[in-house]
Parts: C-alpha cells; structure tokens; sequence
DNA sequence: AAGACTGACACACGTTATTC
DNA sequence: GAATAACGTGTGTCAGTCTT
C-alpha cells in the first residue's frame, strides 16, 4: 500500500535526513484526494483487491465502522480501523482497540459467544448473518462504546490483579460476557439492554466479582486453554450467572414489598 | 478423517525508561 | 549522556480444535 510506503520513506529520512543527500533513486507516486471519505475507503477497497486480503479485516471500509470509529473518538478511545493509525498519532495502547478486540467483545455479549471469541475470533466475522447481527446499521453506537469501555476495563483489571498473560486471553471475554449479563440482568443482552446501561454500572466492584466468578470455574475445569475454548465452560458459568441474577432480582423483591 | 484456522510461545529487534 | 534494563511489537512455528 502506497501510504504505508510513503510512511517508511518519510520516517527512515526522518530519522537519517543525512541519506537524503545521496539517495538517487526514484519513487512514481500517484496522489488521489478523494472527496470525501467513502469515496477514499472505496479507493483503499478497490487497490487492495489486487492482492487477497482476508474479508475481515476489508470490512472495515464499511460505513458503521467509520461511525464506530468517530463515536468512540468522542469518548476518549481509539478505534483502530486503519492499523496503526493511533499508535503513529501517539495514542496511548490502553487506549486503542483493535477491531478484532471489539468484535471479540461483541460476540461473546451480543451472541453470547466467549467461546468462539477467545477460540476462533475471525470464524464468525467471515460468516455474513453473524456479521450483520454484530454490526447492524441499527445498533446504538453507544452500545459500541460500552462494550469496548467494558471490554478493555475488564482486560486491564486482569492484567493489575496479576493473571499471566495466557489466563487473561483465556479469562477476558468469559469475564465481559458476565459483567454485561450481570449489568443488564439478562443471560441474553442485547443491543436495547446495553443501550440502556451507564458508564458506572460497569464498577470495579462488578468486574472484580465477574473476574472471581469466572476464575472459579475456570480452575474447577482445568484451567487449560481446551477449556476455554470449550463449550462447558460457558454452560456452567451462565447458570452459575442465573442464579446470581434470580438471587439479586429477589432482594430487590424484598426492598420493595418490605 | 483432513484441512483450515487459531492463539501460545519463543525469539529477534527496536524503543523507552532507568541507572549511574 | 552513555550504558543497561525493561518493555513492546512483529514474525514464524507449533499443537490443538472445529468445520466440512
């Protein structure tokens, strides 16, 4: 890709602008300044169909993208649509999410999938009627925000609670899963119950408690990558959350009629 | 049953932080 | 300010699982 090029260029001058005298070689370079912003993410799309890119990572010429990104500009993070865009602009990593990270994120709540997004996170994005489900035109962005808020917050808490490395891939999508069950009060969120959810109910208090809770399981099963990418694990850790969900919807009963 | 596909892992490399 | 340590990133291999 010509911008990547022109960028390696730029920044090995940059860095050795004395080269720049010697160097006698020449580059053809053809500018384009599209009018407006589909029209330079049809170019990108159209160029890079001469070599086989996997459809995954093209999708994200597609408009709801380019709304994800700008929304969630707005509250502080860092979508990153064009790789490495926001790390060359000197974003923070914490503060950057990869689409694979979001999508990750949005399966496992939206489609209560942990499994497939820790075991087989591009499986279901190749597939066109989960794709549409995960990025329908309709959906709230603010569901986008919360999840990927959530999402990073969740993976972070591991990281500061000490986890190696491999428990945190295997734990934090498990742990967003339950987090946003919890919040919402529903085994099946969706896109609605999100919606209605706010910054502070996803509390630290919530997570440490979905990052306990999922640990437990997790152990009781082997504490092996087969596990979490297994399909028992989620079957226990959904009705372990039902009955944490039966249990607080009961003492809001109580608060009420007593 | 075979092939596709995944993340973990190890490693090399470059950058940033720390120390003296 | 240089030397060193710590950290982060990219790449290739590998074992294991899921899909067909």
């Amino acid at each position: 890709m010509v911008c990547q090029t022109s960028m390696e260029i730029f920044r090995h001058f940059s860095v050795n602008p004395e080269r720049l005298q010697k160097e006698r070689r020449n580059l053809l370079v053809r500018i384009i300044v599209p009018e407006t912003e589909e029209a330079r993410d049809k170019i990108i799309k159209a160029t890079n169909s001469q070599t086989p890119i996997p459809k995954s990572s093209l999708r994200v010429t597609d408009p709801i993208h380019r709304q994800i990104e700008d929304y969630l500009k707005t509250r502080d993070l860092y979508y990153d649509r064009r790789k490495n865009y926001y790390k060359n602009e000197g974003k923070k990593p914490k503060d950057i999410i990869s689409v694979s990270f979001l999508a990750q994120c949005l399966m496992s709540v939206l489609m209560q999938r942990p499994d497939s997004a820790r075991a087989r996170p591009s499986t279901l994005l190749e597939d066109n009627s989960a794709y549409k489900k995960l990025y329908h035109k309709n959906n709230d962005l603010v569901t986008y925000y919360l999840l990927a808020y959530g999402g990073r917050k969740a993976e972070i808490s591991l990281k500061e609670k000490g986890f190696s490395p491999s428990l945190v891939t295997n734990l934090k999508f498990y742990v967003v899963y339950a987090v946003f069950v919890l919040a919402t009060e529903t085994l099946y969120p969706t896109n609605k119950k999100i919606f209605d959810l706010d910054i502070e109910d996803l509390s630290d208090d919530l997570i440490t408690q979905c990052i306990e809770l999922t640990r437990g399981i997790f152990d009781r099963l082997g504490a092996t990558d087969k596990v979490a990418k297994g399909s028992e694990f989620l079957e226990k850790l959904k009705s372990e959350l039902e009955i944490i969900i039966d249990a607080n919807s009961n003492l809001e009963g109580c608060h009420k009629s007593g």
